[in-house]
DNA sequence: ATCTGTAATCGGGGATTCCCCGATGGGTAA
DNA sequence: TTACCCATCGGGGAATCCCCGATTACAGAT
C-alpha cells in the first residue's frame, strides 16, 4: 500500500484511485501524482475485485485502471463499476494497442484512454481533463473514432481480432499466456463451459481449425501485442 | 530527462542508468532509487542506441534495461554493452514471463532478471546485491535454471531445447505450426500413444506445466527461429 | 560379451478438453 | 416490438491429456 495523503487542511485536492499489477507502475505513478498540489492518491490495487471493494469504500474522483490485470481485466473492473452506478469517471491505462481497445473502453464508459508509452505529463492532462468533465483520447485515437464512426466498423483491413467481443478477446489474451481452460474459467469466475463457448466463436470468427492453431494465433497475436 | 542528483559532498552514492520506453515506469524507478542514501539515478534513455551512447559516457555502476524496447529490444543493448567490453552490470526489467527470456538474458551477459509484477523492494534488493557483485534471478527462475543444468546435457550456453532429441524436436515444430496430436501421428507415421509420449517428454525437459504452455513454448520457439 | 543407458516406439485407463448440438436472459438497434 | 447480439451455461460423444507402464534397438562402458 502507498502512502495515503491524510486530507490536510487544503480541502481542494481531488483523490485518485490507482489499479495496475506492476507494483512499479503504482508507485511511479503515485510519487507523479502526489508532486501536484491539486492532486492525491487515495488507494491503489493490483486486481479487480479488491479494487472495487476500495473504489467503493473510498470513493475517489477519478480511477486509473490497466487494461491487462490478473483475472477479471480493466474492462471487467470498469463494467463492475458502471453496474454498481458509481459515477466514478475511469482512465484507462494500457501498454496495448490503442486501436484495439479504446473505442472498447469508451463504448464501456471510460472517461479516457491513454497509452503508458505517453510522457508522464500526458497523464497528469487526461487526469485533468476528465475531472473538468471531458473525456480523453490521443488525436489518432480520436480522429480513428470519428472515422469508424462514419464508415462503419465493419472496416476491411482491420485485423479480424478486433472483431472478437470483450471477453472473446479476454480468453484470447489468456490463451496467448498459456492457461488452460479450467485456469481461465476461474480467473474469470465463469464456468468451464462459458470458456468453450468462447473458444469456440474465437475460432469460427478467425476462422481457426483446431485447438492448437488456436493457441498458435493467440501466442503470435501476444507476442506482437506486448514485444511489438 | 529525469532530475539527475549533482554527486553531491557524499561521493559514496552508486550510480543507475534506466533504459525504458514506458515514461512512467522511468519515472517511477527513479523516484524509487533517488529516495534511497545509497543509490542515484545518473541519467535515463527510451531506446537503446541512445542508450549505448549515453552510457559510454556517464559511466554508470549498474544499468536497469527494460526487454521490450522500441527498435533493438534490451537483449541487443545488453549485447552492445558487451560488445564494447564495458564491464558494467545490467539487470534486465520485464514484464514478460520470465521462464522465457531470464536464461537468455543470464547467458548474454546479465547480472540479473526481475520482472515488474515483483515489489519495489525487490528492484532495491537486486540492485544492491548486483552492485555487490552477485547475480540476482527469483527462485522459482533458479531453481528452474539449477534444474535445466543438472538434467540437461550439460552445455550451458544452449537452449534448453537443445536438449530435445531428433524426434522431440521434429514433434516440436510441428506443435508450433499448429498440427494437432493427430495430424503430427499421421504426418510421421507413427502412433498417436507415441506422439503424446513426445509430448510428455518435451513438457518434462523444459519444465512446461500443460498442453497449453508447450504449444505456447512451441510457437514462440518457431517465431524465433523463423523471423528470430 | 555383458551391462547400462537412452532413443524410439507403443499401450491402458481415467481425467480433462474438444467440439458439436442446444438454451436462457439481457441489452440494443431497427 | 421485433430482431439481433452478447454473455452465460448445459448434454454428450469424440478426442486429448496425462499418469502409469512396456518393448525393441542400438551405442558405450565394463
Amino acid at each position: 500500500m502507498l502512502e495515503s495523503v491524510p486530507s490536510s487542511k487544503h480541502p481542494a485536492k481531488s483523490t485518485v484511485f490507482i489499479v495496475d499489477d506492476h507494483p512499479i507502475v503504482r508507485q511511479g505513478l503515485a510519487l507523479l501524482i502526489n508532486r501536484e498540489a491539486d492532486l492525491a492518491v487515495c488507494g491503489d490495487a493490483e486486481e479487480a475485485v479488491g479494487a472495487l471493494q476500495a473504489v467503493e469504500s473510498q470513493r475517489p474522483d477519478i480511477v486509473l485502471v490497466d487494461i491487462s490485470l490478473n483475472g477479471p481485466d480493466g474492462l471487467d473492473l470498469l463494467k463492475s463499476i458502471r453496474a454498481k452506478h458509481l459515477r466514478l469517471p475511469v482512465l484507462i491505462l494500457s501498454m496495448l494497442d490503442e486501436t484495439l481497445y479504446a473505442e472498447r473502453a469508451l463504448r464501456a464508459g471510460a472517461s479516457g484512454y491513454i497509452m503508458k508509452q505517453e510522457a508522464t505529463e500526458k497523464v497528469l492532462i487526461a487526469i485533468r481533463r476528465i475531472l473538468g468533465g471531458d473525456i480523453y483520447v490521443s488525436d489518432r485515437m480520436s480522429s480513428l473514432i470519428m472515422h469508424h464512426f462514419v464508415s462503419g466498423p465493419a472496416d476491411p483491413g482491420e485485423s479480424p481480432v478486433a472483431g472478437l467481443t470483450d471477453r472473446e478477446l479476454e480468453v484470447f489474451r489468456l490463451i496467448g499466456e498459456g492457461h488452460g481452460t479450467r485456469q481461465i474459467a476461474e480467473a474469470l469466475h465463469i464456468s468451464i463451459k462459458t470458456v468453450e463457448s468462447y473458444q469456440a466463436h474465437i475460432k469460427e470468427k478467425l476462422s481457426l481449425r483446431n485447438a492448437r492453431e488456436l493457441v498458435q494465433r493467440a501466442v503470435q497475436w501476444t507476442l506482437r501485442e506486448i514485444a511489438g
